[in-house]
DNA sequence: CCCTGTCA
DNA sequence: TGACAGGGG
């Protein structure tokens, strides 16, 4: 999932207040996904209502989004559109690797292995259409805007921050600084610890930047290059060079210059190459999308989660409390009107 | 993930 | 007040 590039790239802790009045576009489909995995129960049973619906991810939208209001952070969620052809195979391997998840799933908990089935619980997430459906409907009643991206997400939120309509686009993958996002922001949560995948030990995490240009400038290469490094490594598009992680492909692409050369240099060839990094450097994006964000309708939100997701109410208002306040202090304090 | 209650 | 356990739906 994403590209494995983190380990060459220099990230900038920020506290969660340096992102205030920063416009952030968040990766729906990174984040729904990131919610599904992790909001689960000790047995990995995720949330779920009386009707057997999963409600994880509407959690984790009204939590975070309360937490981001009050830290002065305006998101907008930009969700996915028609994935280019040759993502195909990386799809239907996450379609395999989930089935197989979850037969895994049954079988550990069958045998009582508890850390193993968890594991395979959270492997076997899936963001359907309903659960991007009433993520929608959520955000719309919390009054965030969304965006529709005619592609990849990432890539439409990289041209809204170089258009200057966002500040950061926000996903746990670097994919975005591929399309040429100039800022990304990673861990975007308040509580600062996180599960390490697969173990049952938690680690420190706080939220951090990655600046395109600065690391272009310090590994000394250029875009088309960071894109070369990316195949080299593997990306959703192409399955990456046998035994080759990030350093080694920082150091092949410096060595040779490009990725073509690479590929020559070891007689090898990644299908449609030119086409992806033309999708990279080119992707389809949208302007026909507006960011307005509009006061929380209360009603509608505790009709949504209350009444028809089994939230419990005295929770739910409380959240739509904070997202009010945060709404009207900002509004008062800069000028610069939220609703 | 995030919230809440408890305990020192 | 901060760490921790337990539950959320």
């Amino acid at each position: 999932m994403g590209v494995d590039i983190g380990d060459i790239l220099e990230k900038r802790q920020v506290g969660f207040d340096d992102l205030a009045h920063r416009i952030v576009a968040i990766d729906g489909y990174n984040t729904l996904y990131q919610f599904l995995s992790i909001i689960r129960q000790r047995d990995g049973t995720p949330l779920k209502d009386s009707k057997d619906n999963i409600t994880s991810h509407l959690s984790g939208i009204l939590y975070r989004m309360a937490n981001l209001f009050e830290a002065g952070i305006k998101p907008v969620f930009v969700f996915d559109g028609k994935p280019p052809d040759f993502k195909a195979d990386t799809i239907s391997q996450r379609k395999k690797s989930r089935a197989e998840a979850r037969t895994k799933w049954d079988e550990a908990k069958e045998k009582g292995l508890s850390e193993e089935a968890y594991k395979y619980a959270q492997a076997s997430s899936k963001v359907d259409a309903r659960i991007v459906e009433d993520s929608m409907q959520l955000l719309d009643f919390m009054g965030i805007p969304c965006v529709q991206a005619p592609s990849e997400g990432e890539a439409q939120a990289a041209y809204m921050v170089n258009k200057g309509d966002a500040d950061y686009s926000a996903s746990q993958d670097y994919d975005s600084l591929l399309f040429g996002a100039p800022r990304v922001v990673r861990n975007l949560t308040i509580t600062g610890k996180r599960k390490l995948p697969g173990k049952n030990v938690y680690i420190d995490v706080e939220p951090e930047s990655i600046d395109l240009m600065q690391n272009i400038k310090l590994l000394d290469i250029d875009r088309q290059q960071l894109i070369g490094i990316a195949l080299c490594v593997g990306t959703d598009y192409n399955k990456g060079l046998e035994k080759v992680g990030p350093k080694t492909a920082l150091k092949l692409i410096k060595q040779h210059g490009s990725i073509h050369k690479v590929l020559e240099h070891r007689g090898e060839a990644i299908d449609e190459l030119d086409a992806k990094i033309d999708f990279f450097l080119n992707p389809p994006v949208t302007d026909a999308y507006e960011l307005k964000w509009k006061s929380p309708q209360k009603e509608k939100i505790v009709d949504f989660l209350c009444k028809q997701h089994d939230f419990s109410e005295e929770r739910v208002l409380k959240a739509v409390d904070r997202l009010e306040k945060a709404g009207k202090q900002r509004s008062q304090q800069t000028l610069d009107q939220w609703f």
